[in-house]
DNA sequence: GACTCGGGTGTGCTCCGGACACTATGCCGG
DNA sequence: CCGGCATAGTGTCCGGAGCACACCCGAGTC
């Protein structure tokens, strides 16, 4: 089977650049490429789109043909559509940009071979295409999301503590924080359900344990409430 | 000629929401089809990606070619690609986003003999397409983004009066704001360059011009600074 | 020369954000 | 059992920013 058009068309792909929480260290999910172009190199997971799925539908599809994983937030990212940067031809491809509990879940072996694994952001192997150029505009997005929008707590365990949460947005946003402010600003949105249980298997004292409220955050938001860090 | 691939592939076009600023009033360009699907009907400028061309330079040749604007801000808004947002078959499209100072151009005709014209965003016909959606989602990025990065300005002719700039932002930004508190703000960020002119035949006393320092503005991002109001 | 229409200006109060250091609790090891 | 250690958890003060607010100015019109 084969198709034939009167101009020619561009082939149509879609990356994703998953983030994970691992205590200090914000990792990215990378895929080894099984063939050429860039055989052997790592590069985000991504694919080809079927002509009857969304372009949504696809990056999850094939995050979890690639991985397993099932994001918790999934968002457009931007479309890079250079005509060189592909070696094969012209490739458009649109980059998601998802968030995964990573505590949640464990990394399934790719279903075609290929290995994946998680990768320290801040140290990454050279990467093919230009996905080195995709993940750096994730990561700006992710610092500039994560202020304004509670998309950081994808990141984290359902339940966790508020120094977990205050680690996350030191390490998102590469620097540090004052313990107070912090937990005065982010108890004062009332968006946090204090829970009646403490961390375990710790060597000192237990914290308390929190969960994030997304109903009431639904309700807030609708309220014109702006979530701001 | 035609081409043959041995997966289907879908059409890419690109389109874009280009902004204006009349008065009191934020104008979008709308070109009215001249063929099927949808003829007669109006929609916003855009047209199919040459091979050889990268995304943005596809809509400024599209824009150009169309109404003959060459806008002063331009940035990618987002890809719309879902399977039957289009009748003849699977088109994706990457959405532009565009100011334009409307005092300075006058709309040329397309050179395709479609007709283009200024609309209200707040009343605008029925659009073709899902340019309704991509109309939308472009206004919510100029609300967003005005707040936060200087590109009011380049809705505003080069000479401007403050009062101008502070109803940009009210048109805008759908509220109204504080005179005097406003001009404290934008004067203090010692990004506007008081000229030794004022506005020519109104009825009453002539306010200052200014013009928007964009290398001082540069120097300060570098800097670390960042423009809010 | 009086009127009209926007232009242009300063102050005070409030609230929010940021700097800052000590006590509490639980586990562990000696 | 007691002391040490590691992290949890908590309140105050200060300065700057945001916001509300009202009057005189200057130019053109009639």
């Amino acid at each position: 089977m084969s198709y034939t058009y009167e101009y020619p068309r561009p082939s149509l792909t879609v990356d994703c650049v998953v983030f994970g929480l691992d205590d200090d260290d914000l990792k990215v999910l990378l895929i080894q490429r099984g063939v050429e172009p860039f055989e052997g190199r790592w590069a985000l997971p991504g694919g080809f789109v079927k002509m009857d799925e969304s372009l949504e539908a696809a990056a999850r599809r094939e995050l979890e043909e690639e991985s397993g994983l099932r994001p918790g937030h999934l968002e457009q990212l931007f479309t890079f559509g250079e005509p060189d940067r592909d070696p094969r031809g012209r490739v458009i491809t649109v980059a998601y940009f998802a968030l995964v509990k990573l505590s949640a879940h464990s990394l399934r072996a790719a279903t075609d071979a290929r290995e994946a694994a998680w990768f320290s952001v801040w140290d990454t192997p050279k990467l093919a295409f230009d996905h080195a150029d995709i993940l750096n505009t994730a990561l700006q997005r992710l610092k500039g999301k994560v202020r304004y929008q509670p998309i950081g707590f994808e990141l984290l365990p359902p339940k966790f503590t508020l120094t977990q949460l205050q680690r996350l947005y030191e390490v998102v946003l590469e620097r540090e924080l004052d313990k107070r402010n912090f937990r005065k600003k982010i108890l004062a949105m009332d968006l946090l359900e204090e829970l009646d249980e403490v961390e375990q298997d710790v060597s000192h004292r237990a914290a308390r344990l929190y969960r994030f409220d997304h109903k009431k955050y639904r309700q807030l938001e609708k309220a014109g409430f702006n979530f701001e860090l």
